[in-house]
DNA sequence: AAATTACATTTGTATATACAAATATTGTTT
DNA sequence: AAACAATATTTGTATATACAAATGTAATTT
């Protein structure tokens, strides 16, 4: 990936806004990838996230916050993410027993089996996108991210 | 920052996985970061991008298809950013004379005198996105970052 | 010159996202 | 217990984005 070359510019960029530039234009690389694989599946990144929490779960259920919490991009509206997964049959939603304010979401089947259809073509997917790097590099670079 | 930390998870991410979160979780950041910082100015990224791309043309107008080309998150739809920056007087659009099919976007005095105010900001900013860095540190991760 | 193709932009539509306000429930204070 | 504050979620609204189709213009082919 050339920046001068995407952004179609042959100026000199300072290195802190080409370092940003940099970031936006792998993530939009890497998520354009991302959702092209997802797409297949009618999901998108954030659904697929949302369903990967609640698997992680195991058997306890999810409420709203806690899903959120866990959320790589965490959106300001989990209740209509929630909205289309449940409309697909892959959560159920259920008032919580206890505190009525809550609500208890879970994976259901359907939702078990799409994950475990993704999954294999995921690491693939993944596998593709950082095939240029070494196992030093990843860890190198996984590194220099912590320090954002 | 710490990947596991933020989505709040005690498993272990394979390296592969744990970049791309990594990579999603800094670029989320950097860029409300950089929203916060032009939202004073009535400016979204996006927009700032093309009042940038219009003041590096210097005198000559760009049409659609150019400005679409440099900016760094290409959207489908360059003309309604551009009816935004119009509303707001900082760009003006007339129909290129030689070719009816293209536009001529050119950067008005108000959108150089608000480019002007957001300059030192902006770099102010971005300095203090990379404040952890070395210049080395950043070299090395520009490197890397190209391996995408 | 009419028909066809290519180009540049605009418009329509569905979905996504950000943010604020509203609703419902629970907990705490007086 | 009434009043108030805190919590969890939902709803409303404006804007953003992705994608496809439509429009208008220019270039090319027959």
């Amino acid at each position: 990936m050339n920046v001068e070359e995407i952004i179609k510019t042959n100026k000199d960029i300072p290195i802190e806004t080409r370092t940003i530039i940099h970031l936006a234009l792998v993530n939009n690389k890497v998520s354009e990838i991302m959702t092209c694989t997802l797409k297949p599946f009618g999901l998108s990144i954030q659904q697929f996230n949302v369903l990967r929490i609640l698997r992680g779960q195991g058997k306890k259920p999810a409420n709203l916050s806690t899903i959120n919490d866990r959320m790589v991009t965490k959106m300001s509206n989990t209740t209509r993410l929630v909205d289309k997964l449940m409309a697909k049959g892959y959560v159920e939603r259920n008032i919580c027993p206890h505190n009525r304010r809550k609500v208890e979401i879970k994976i259901t089947e359907n939702g078990l089996k799409i994950l475990e259809d993704i999954d294999g073509i995921k690491i693939e997917t993944e596998k593709k996108i950082i095939q240029n790097f070494t196992n030093q590099e990843l860890i190198k670079l996984n590194e220099l991210l912590d320090k954002f």
